[in-house]
RNA sequence: GAGCCAUUAGCUCAGGCGGUAGAGCACCGGACUUUUAAUCCGGGUGUCCUGGGUUCGAGUCCCAGAUGGCUCACCA
């Protein structure tokens, strides 16, 4: 199939102006020329970056190295060009009279954005910079769309989220920030590996969207004729592992909730949840202690960050407090001393927080500290013993009696994780879940809906055990100094453009 | 879901009080055999987000809508 040199082919492209129509004209021009804009394998020898770090090795050698041309500079008979690889820049130095004239041309000819692949030994410029002198060019794939600036890169945020694709060629400390992500996650299961932890994938799709408060994704399987919810938690499921004698498990993936979205929301996100055996919610705060910290010394080489302007240190061990200290540091009231639910509502609009008139004590205590949790938590801290009213999966605390053996860890004004004891007594459990389907009947959209299966999957007995969630995410975004979930998410859910 | 702000060339941005739409980069033509935000000469490439309205005249004022950002609400 070739194309001729004066075939029109705007039908083609979206959106066609004079700087895309002067590249197709080029492309053209190559085919009739019998170059191919659209080349095909090539055999690297070298990163650009590796060979701008190992000159004194490598001066002199022949080297082939492809990329993205992101700069040209022509000075008649010679040109220099910058192409760009993952490991970064390396210019090259095309002289007519070395290269001949039909590659020269091929050379000027040139379109930032266009990928190559070159071949040439390795010199150093008279103004000292490391470069390929060039022997051999081969055109990989001619860029018919002007890339954004050089310069200035790419600023406008809704093209950075639409076209991440150039966000990362012109933006390069948002490509660090995904390589950093791949290196978080990757650290995170060498350590739980490491600790005897088995990786498992349990199903996204649920009859019954348990294991969190939230709104589900409602979808239909056509052969069996059923509605599934995409799962809001793997909770559920990884429990009934425990059950089957996995002991300690942990998995890495993909929660999906119908809420608002928000610099700290999106609609998929992504969650490690961890499970072990014979240990309890203390067990969980070591851990998370233990690890977060190993990521950021393993990925940043440190455990003392920045985050938006604030110093954190990572080193354990991290500060502790109950949830009703923490809200009688924050607000002066002490929730022990509050003797009945109409106190409490009382207390809560004076706070200014609004409420539905029929909250229970335990229900306000949880709102204010859900409302002044974040811009009060910027060190690492563990929030323990939230009411049983509000933790239906977890186990009530011995010697706390009315609260869960529970944490959430904040870390920079951000929930991180969340975790406890979990509740292994399967009548307790339906009693729990009865609790929350009155709740349901009562108007709350997000209660947990009564789930037998997992009930009796608990009558079979599980061993008790502390579970532990972290948004990965958020993570993410604090070991990268992110302030948008969308700067840590390649492809942000965005709407739809009609065109 | 609510409030505030933004939307102008491929990209980054400027456009006082309503009077023929601008710059830099990119691009096109020319010069140039070690440049590097190369330089020099010449060229402005546009659905001013969309649709109404006011006006002799709207990028600019008014109304409605779209998308995005931030804040709030909900949540992790």
């Amino acid at each position: 199939m070739t194309t001729g040199a004066d075939e029109n082919l705007d039908y083609a492209i979206d959106g066609v102006n004079d700087l895309i129509r002067a590249r197709l004209d080029k492309m053209q021009q190559l085919r009739s020329k019998g170059v191919d804009p659209f080349g095909r394998r090539f055999d690297v020898s070298h990163k650009a970056a590796d060979i701008v770090g190992s000159f004194d090795e490598l001066e002199d050698a022949e080297v082939s190295v492809a990329g993205r041309v992101m700069a040209r500079r022509g000075h008649g008979k010679v040109t220099f060009f910058d192409i760009s690889d993952l490991s970064g820049r390396i210019q090259v130095y095309a002289k007519s009279d070395t290269v001949g004239e039909e590659q020269y041309e091929l050379v000027r000819g040139l379109d930032i954005g266009d990928i190559v692949g070159v071949k040439g030994t390795v010199f150093r410029t008279r103004s000292g910079e490391v470069s390929i002198n060039l022997a051999e060019f081969t055109l990989l794939s001619k860029s018919l769309r002007p890339l954004p600036e050089k310069w200035h890169g790419l600023q406008d945020v809704e093209l950075r989220y639409r076209r991440r694709y150039l966000d990362l060629i012109v933006n390069p400390e948002v490509r660090e920030v995904f390589v950093k992500r791949s290196r978080i996650v990757r650290y995170m299961r060498q350590y739980l590996d490491t600790h005897g932890f088995l990786e498992v994938e349990t199903p996204m799709m649920h009859p019954i969207a348990g294991g969190a408060n939230a709104r589900p994704f409602v979808t239909h399987h056509n052969a069996l004729d059923i509605n599934l919810y995409l799962r809001i938690a793997p909770e559920l499921y990884l429990k009934r592992l425990l059950v089957g004698g996995l002991e300690r498990v942990y998995e890495i993936n993909r929660n999906f909730r119908n809420e608002g979205i928000s610099t700290r929301h999106n609609p998929e996100f992504t969650m490690v949840e961890i499970y072990q055996a014979y240990a309890d919610y203390t067990d969980m705060m070591t851990l998370t202690e233990d690890m977060i910290s190993y990521i950021a010394e393993a990925v940043l080489g440190t455990r003392v960050i920045v985050y938006q302007g604030n110093e954190i240190d990572l080193s354990p061990p991290w500060r502790r407090v109950t949830m009703v200290d923490a809200v009688k540091e924050w607000t002066g009231v002490d929730f022990h001393a509050v003797e009945t639910d109409e106190q409490a509502r009382e207390i809560c609009i004076g706070l200014g927080i609004e409420l539905q008139g029929n909250e229970s004590k335990w229900k306000c205590l949880n709102e204010i500290y859900d409302a002044k949790a974040d811009e009060n938590l910027i060190q690492p801290t563990f929030v323990t013993h939230h009411p049983v009213e509000v933790s239906p999966l977890a186990k009530e605390s011995i010697d706390y009696p009315g609260f869960t053996d529970r944490f959430e860890v904040f870390i920079g004004g951000q929930e991180l994780g969340n975790a406890f004891t979990e509740l292994n007594d399967p009548i307790d459990q339906r009693k729990r879940f009865e609790l929350q389907a009155a709740a349901r009947e009562a108007g709350d959209e997000e209660a947990h809906q009564m789930d037998e299966d997992y009930i009796l999957a608990l009558q079979y007995g599980m061993p008790p055990a502390g579970g532990l969630g972290i948004g990965v995410d958020r993570l993410v975004m604090l070991l990268t100094d992110s302030d948008s979930i969308r700067d840590v998410l390649l492809f942000p859910l965005m709407k739809p453009r009609d065109n």
